[in-house]
DNA sequence: CTGGACTAGTGGCTGAGCCACTTTGCTGCC
DNA sequence: GGCAGCAAAGTGGCTCAGCCACTAGTCCAG
């Protein structure tokens, strides 16, 4: 249903006119530099308000491809339009097995940060998702609001924004098998286990075992969710 | 002059009344799911057009932050519209050590990626990017081209979207590095050789080897970069 | 040659209007 | 009392016209 809803979604007006755009720069060869025509022209040339230009212009403007100058035009920042916000690639491309590979750079290079860095809060907020995830195991849940805390405490931990914000760009996807993952018989556990000596190597200070112990907790959720995948293509 | 022009661009109206929602949005403690107030309300209460208000929301819609439906209503898709694309992110934290950080998690990765899927089309643009590195130095360049090549060539035999998509989004910082990098002395013909090591264990289709030899290199980097770093905060 | 004035073109924003769609409330019927 | 249908109100989608700020180019005078 919610696919079902997508493609209408895409045919927004505004929508519609970014893809005009983004072909009239393909078909003329435009290069970074190289202006665009005036809104008035683009409305008319398309058959819509310039209103409607006004808009697409905007996400365009927003995405970091264009710059809007007043009275002066509007430039491309870039030799193609053809860049997409990582998060609109992930929407369209859920291919698990890339978002593993990813995890498995992002995380490990998070863990030995965090062994670097960690402060005492950070220590006691990765004890507090450990134990809210212990909690909920020994009650028989999966255990996913301990795991995505442990997960983010580290992140947290390894203050590093631009490798927090990546993760972020692929949260959904994250969310999205760690509710798979956990689900299968005595998963929870095993993670819980391997939390625990992530947390042990960070609370130590020693970032080349908080990465193999990182690695390795992602490698293991990798075999496993490899095995499960039903590809979409 | 660039940076001077930013927080103009940045005072875009459009711009401002993003920042106002968000502010709304968090002040209310509106979570994922709840209804915003209506175009014309928000276009009243902050004393601006109906279509400066729909400017905004459809820049936050691009970004996957709200659901805004024909006639019933515009709503958070997250808990917060906090989040910003990565490339809004980079531009206005411009912290080169986080840049290098994000660049070993990732390129490190890659290195071991390519290792296990490189075809011979991908070694052969990995030794033309050699071969003209080789030139460029032997010329007494700084070989910057051939860097910016050889890199590419390796993210592409690495054959990861979501990786190559989160480099493409530091590459502009890469490319300012990757002068100041290569103008110091020696620095070039050290970076060709360590160039040469890494395909030389991705030909070998060794990933420990070529993961090891490019942690190695972007740590080169660091180190060299961090000594000559002026922090602009 | 330089500087200033003027004109044309461009973007920024507003307000009004109309239509399509959704939501809400009321009424009537079973 | 519950459900269905209809109308009204509210909401978003888009257009159009207008006016102002700004820019770029041209022309003229000193």
């Amino acid at each position: 249903m919610a696919d079902a809803l997508g493609p209408v979604s895409r045919s927004k007006l505004y929508a519609q006119v970014v893809d005009r755009i983004r072909a009239h720069v393909a078909e003329s060869g435009l290069r970074a530099g190289d202006r665009l025509p005036s809104e008035r022209d683009l409305a008319e040339r398309l058959g819509v308000s310039r209103a409607s230009v006004k808009q697409a212009i905007v996400v365009l403007e927003v995405q970091g491809l264009l710059d809007v100058r007043h009275g002066g035009g509007t430039y491309l920042r870039r030799d193609s339009l053809d860049v997409e916000p990582v998060e609109e690639l992930m929407a369209r491309r859920r291919r698990l097995p890339d978002v593993l590979e990813a995890r498995e750079a992002l995380e490990t290079k998070l863990a030995e940060l965090a062994a670097r860095r960690r402060t005492d809060a950070d220590l006691a907020a990765i004890d507090a998702a450990l134990a809210h995830m212990a909690q909920e195991v020994d009650a028989g849940d999966p255990g996913e609001e301990g795991d995505r805390r442990f997960h983010a405490a580290v992140t947290a931990a390894a203050s590093s924004s631009i490798l927090a914000e990546f993760m972020r760009s692929i949260a959904d996807q994250i969310t999205e098998s760690r509710h798979e993952s956990l689900r299968q018989p005595g998963r929870p556990a095993r993670s819980l286990g391997q939390h625990r000596r992530i947390a042990e190597a960070i609370r130590a200070g020693d970032p080349r075992a908080a990465a193999a112990a990182m690695r390795r907790h992602v490698q293991t959720v990798s075999k496993v969710r490899l095995l499960d995948w039903n590809p979409q293509d």
